[in-house]
DNA sequence: CTGAAAGCGCTTACAG
DNA sequence: CTGAAAGCGCTTACAG
């Protein structure tokens, strides 16, 4: 009883004294309308307070008005962050935005990508953030009835937008190896485990280039696998400092895997940066607390950039022009964790 | 081309042998159907990988198959646990979660909540986490066709899950008086800023409890008004430290408000427990690393709890029994920053 | 530039 | 227990 009844198409159609039809292409904006039937549409769905109903507009063919965001978790800082900025784009142009977390699952992430026919229902488009797809299902969403873009992907077909992942390693891989550091170990994602791992993939890359343009070889056992988790570092730290022999600086992936590292260093009574250099890539709020050194990258604007070009392609369906990739820059913070070596002096006669 | 075409209730008719009727009622578990036809609709649309199409269903009068999340954020620790746990419970049972987060801005709230037939439209449901509505808004809500349930609130005509807020502040409070200190500040939202701030009056509310039954009073600028993240704490004992006299303990109404005050702490040449000690709420997984002492409450428990408490209404609409409110366990967590006030000793007569 | 008609895939009374 | 019919609110060809 308490139920508004929405206005209808209908009720419109009555009120500006033209068609169904009329109306629904003037709300659409689609050609063939005359300025007058335009104004006048708009004026009475205006008084209405009329939107289209989503599920009549997608039955009928149309779109459905929400977009899909799809992350390996929802929870870890970088997610939280661009999924919020990303929503808020979405928002403020009218979509809804469906929150699909594969929850770092091998299974979650097949059911989802298996079937594109049941996201294809739902939503017009969909945002991956950093979600790691094999070529077959890169193949399937652009042959889909999507609209896609990304975050911190590469060689997609579609929009993306990211940090030089590589890069950002190698800057900070460098910054410990000009601190005359040059016995380092990494802690990354070493090998594919189901979840997003290829962002991890680039970093260390980066940081094996720093290596060998310093003629240094990257040894396997100071390779050692961590999730983007503060509980990951620590499990990393833990084994480095139990199993193999402390380096003098550690790269960590992320900021979190670096915060574990700080805790498994404290839980054996050492620390940062008197037994160990330490650096990271995000500048997590709390790093600046923990005086972790830091690659920053901006997150929020990542999401929100990406969310505003999936908007636009959904918004001009026909400009069908080549996707686009965009880096956004990164920056190199020094803070407590790094510091030159013992024993090492600046005195290189470059 | 390369769209599959999706089986629609007409194939599986066609294949059970049976009206689109009769599959429409045997595949929502509806009286009236014989075991035989069950039976043949099961097979046949299992065969065909039959889902129905939620606009189809919508617009027929049906369900969306889709829920929203709404929460004041969706970056904060606690707001991003409760998320992605609500979200597997949902994507677990079929369900689509549509995510809302009001931004902390008063404006997004009221147009969310001020327009319910928006969200009729689009959802079955609503998860609410620690979202301040009125009574307007609330019995809207109640009027409504939306099955409500929700995280840490108070006083509402459906399900919730929370923690007993007062309780765990009085707590946190009672385990700093017990230490010997009676010079106390707390920091909490203070004043209503138009995002979400029941919660941290309801533990306010509790430290005051808690010094009131010492027969102490609470001073009126030593409560400073704090959101619930590190910027807000971090501001929060700044000020404490410019304009006010330190007290020697201080209760933060949540860990992250306790992280940035600790932070200032810092920033200022102080640090705790030697100048103040501290303790929050929540046990962030930051918490164990700071040494922070804290009362833990379960998070991701309390979105997953809320979760399925709604889908079980979604799925049994005529049982309509009495709202559900559940309060889940919080424990004290003494770590470093809090210890006894200096010249105190245990020698109460007790 | 505009409108009448069909149809999207379901659900809901209503007959049987 | 089962089915034929109408209709949910739109969009899409197709005529005018």
């Amino acid at each position: 009883m308490a139920r508004t009844q929405r206005a209808t198409i209908q009720d419109v159609a009555v009120l500006s004294g033209l068609s169904i039809c009329t109306v629904s292409r003037a709300l659409r904006n689609l050609p063939n309308v005359s300025d007058h039937a335009h104004r006048l549409v708009a004026d009475a769905a205006e008084k209405l307070g009329y939107k289209a109903s989503s599920a009549a507009s997608r039955l009928a063919g149309g779109t459905t008005g929400a977009v899909a965001i799809i992350a390996p978790t929802a929870t870890a800082w970088f997610f939280a962050q661009a999924v919020e900025a990303a929503e808020e784009v979405f928002a403020d142009s009218g979509l809804d935005t469906i929150l699909v977390s594969l929850r770092n699952k091998p299974s979650v992430h097949r059911k989802v990508f298996s079937d594109l026919t049941a996201l294809t229902q739902r939503v017009d488009g969909v945002l991956l953030i950093n979600v790691d797809l094999d070529e077959t299902e890169i193949q399937a969403l652009s042959a889909s009835d999507l609209r896609v873009a990304s975050v911190g992907m590469h060689d997609v077909p579609w929009d993306n937008v990211g940090i030089d992942n590589e890069d950002a390693a190698w800057q900070a891989t460098s910054h410990l190896l000009g601190l005359g550091h040059w016995n380092l170990a990494v802690l990354a994602a070493r090998e594919k485990r189901g979840y997003s791992v290829a962002t991890s993939q680039q970093r260390l890359a980066g940081f094996t280039r720093a290596l060998e343009e310093q003629h240094l070889t990257v040894h396997p056992d100071l390779v050692i696998d961590a999730d983007s988790s503060i509980e990951g570092g620590r499990r990393a730290m833990t084994e480095l400092i139990a199993h193999r022999s402390l380096p003098t600086a550690i790269f960590a992936h992320c900021d979190e895997a670096a915060f574990g590292a700080l805790m498994a260093l404290r839980e054996h009574g050492l620390s940062s940066p008197k037994d160990v250099s330490l650096i990271g890539i995000d500048d997590h709020p709390m790093s600046w607390f923990m005086g972790l050194s830091t690659v920053a990258q901006p997150v929020a604007d990542q999401g929100a950039f990406a969310a505003n070009l999936l908007v636009e392609r959904l918004q001009n369906p026909e400009a069908s022009h080549e996707p686009t990739h965009h880096l956004l820059n990164t920056k190199l913070i020094e803070r407590k964790t790094t510091r030159r070596k013992r024993g090492t002096e600046k005195h290189k006669h470059d």
